[in-house]
Parts: structure tokens; C-alpha cells; sequence
DNA sequence: AATATTTTGTTATAATATAACATTACCTTC
DNA sequence: GAAGGTAATGTTATATTATAACAAAATATT
């Protein structure tokens, strides 16, 4: 069985070591930008690589940020993420996701809809900044 | 108490009524070609329009589909939102959220963050859809 | 009426994302 | 190892989404 990261090419790698050695969530220009030293040099090379990325389940994107951030659930199912985000400094956490799959379940049944997947965004202030 | 619609200007109504008339969630660009004819011309008009109906709970962002729609749950909180989201059509409908809340305390506590909205997106195939 | 405030209009531009095609690297198979 | 195929990368251009900045008009307040 093969390492996950061995599988990525270059420039998933190098897009992916960015984004883990930040410690929030990034923009894809932002990345752009700090990769172009390793040849990065247009957009549809990031975003190649960040929809790669998101499919293996190494990233996930923040869809009221439009940014970008490293998996740290080691998320088998990519399918259902919750993140929980600063209102106040963007900072964001990856909430693991064991009790609330169950509970999305009911709602599925709620809506006569096929459920294949989920994303919960918490807003709040985190304790840095409330202080 | 006054009613919700009637403290809306002139151009925040004609954004409404188009969204409200809409059976899906419906692009910035969309509702301005739509409503040029009624003189609204420009991006930030449509765009100024759209904040201030987020704010008073008229209408919600998919941030999976930069994309708005009415709200059919008369948020009174329209800090907590929910919707189920067809992959295949985008048609999207509003849960309604009492059981949500409760549940997301719990979250909340796990995070050590002071929880003050959410936003749920869940993905899956309709009915329509599915046949 | 004069003044302040809010809303609207307008121009320009920023920020996010993808289409389309060219080139290179990397296999495979003969 | 040349020929041909596939996947990855590079490149240019453009589409889409959103906001900044300022001007004009409408509305409310004094
Ligand atoms: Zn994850
Ligand atoms: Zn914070
Ligand atoms: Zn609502
Ligand atoms: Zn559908």
C-alpha cells in the first residue's frame, strides 16, 4: 500500500507543503505567488493542483473564505468536513466528524435527497482574539 | 412592528423579487442581467443590494455556488443556516434548523470557540434527478 | 431653505477561477 | 531505442465573482 503523498506529482506536492506549513487557510493566488520560486507561474497550476488535492482528501477548501487548508482529520471520506472558523482572524479548525454523520442522516431523510456529502462552516470568535 | 419588505429601498426590493421569483439559487451576474431593465446596471448596486437583504435574513449565500436564494424559513436567526443542494441540478431547499442547534452546542464546546452562526451544506442527488 | 444622511449611480479595478491549446516528461510496446 | 500513447506541465487568454472609490440624487432633519 502506497504512501498517499508518494502518489502526487510535483507540483501537487509542492502546493501541498505550502499549504500544511500554513497555519491558516490560504488563498490560491497567495499560494501562487509563494510558489512561483519553485515554477509556479500561472493559475491553472495551482488550481490543478488544488483540485487533485481536494479529491484525495489532503485538502479542503473553505467555501466562505475561498481559501484553502490541509486536512488534519486524515479524512478517509472527504465527503463530510466541519471546520470551525474565527469570524475575526480567518484561524480555522477541523472538527472531527464521528457523532455528526449520524445526526445528518435524520436530515437526509428530512429532504428526500440522497446524501453524498456535507460541509458545516461554524463561525465564532476563537479565544486569541476574544481576549 | 413594521413589516420586514417595506423598510427595503428600491433596488433591494427589485433584487428580491427576482431572487424570490427564482425556483434556484441564482448568480450575482444572473440577477443583473435580469433586473437591468429596471435600472439597475451595475455590479455594486446588485451586490449593495444583496448584503443588506443577507443582513435582515431575506435571502442566503450557497457559498458552495456563490450563488443566493431566498429564504423559505423565515429566519428570524439567519446566523444558522441550512440547505440540501442537488450536485446534479443545484437546486437547493432550506432545512429548518431547531434540531441543528441544539446539537451544534455540543460542537462548540469541543472547539473552545464561541459559537455565533453556522452554515451547513449538504450535497446529494434529488429526487427529479435521480430517475 | 440649508444641512446632513442615506441611497443610488458610475467607473474602474481587484480577486477568483477556468477554457483552450502547446509542450514536455514518462510509459509502453515493438 | 525509436514510435506512439498518456499523463503532467506550461502558457495565453479570458470568464466569473466581487469591491473600491467617487459622483449625483433622493430623503430626512434642523
Ligand atoms: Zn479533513
Ligand atoms: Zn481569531
Ligand atoms: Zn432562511
Ligand atoms: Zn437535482
Amino acid at each position: 500500500m502506497k504512501d498517499k503523498k508518494k502518489e502526487l506529482t510535483k507540483n501537487q506536492k509542492i502546493v501541498l507543503d505550502f499549504i500544511q506549513k500554513s497555519n491558516k487557510p490560504v488563498k490560491a493566488y497567495s499560494i501562487l505567488s509563494n510558489v512561483s520560486k519553485k515554477g509556479l507561474k500561472a493559475p491553472p497550476q495551482v488550481y490543478r493542483a488544488l483540485e487533485k488535492l481536494m479529491e484525495v482528501g489532503e485538502i479542503h477548501k473553505i467555501e466562505s473564505l475561498n481559501s484553502f487548508v490541509a486536512c488534519n482529520s486524515k479524512c478517509i471520506e472527504p465527503n463530510g468536513t466541519i471546520f470551525s472558523i474565527c469570524k475575526s482572524c480567518d484561524q480555522t479548525k477541523e472538527v472531527s466528524n464521528t457523532e455528526l454523520f449520524k445526526f445528518l442522516s435524520d436530515i437526509k431523510d428530512m429532504n428526500g435527497i440522497e446524501l453524498s456529502g456535507y460541509n458545516l462552516e461554524l463561525f465564532g470568535t476563537c479565544k486569541t482574539c476574544k481576549t
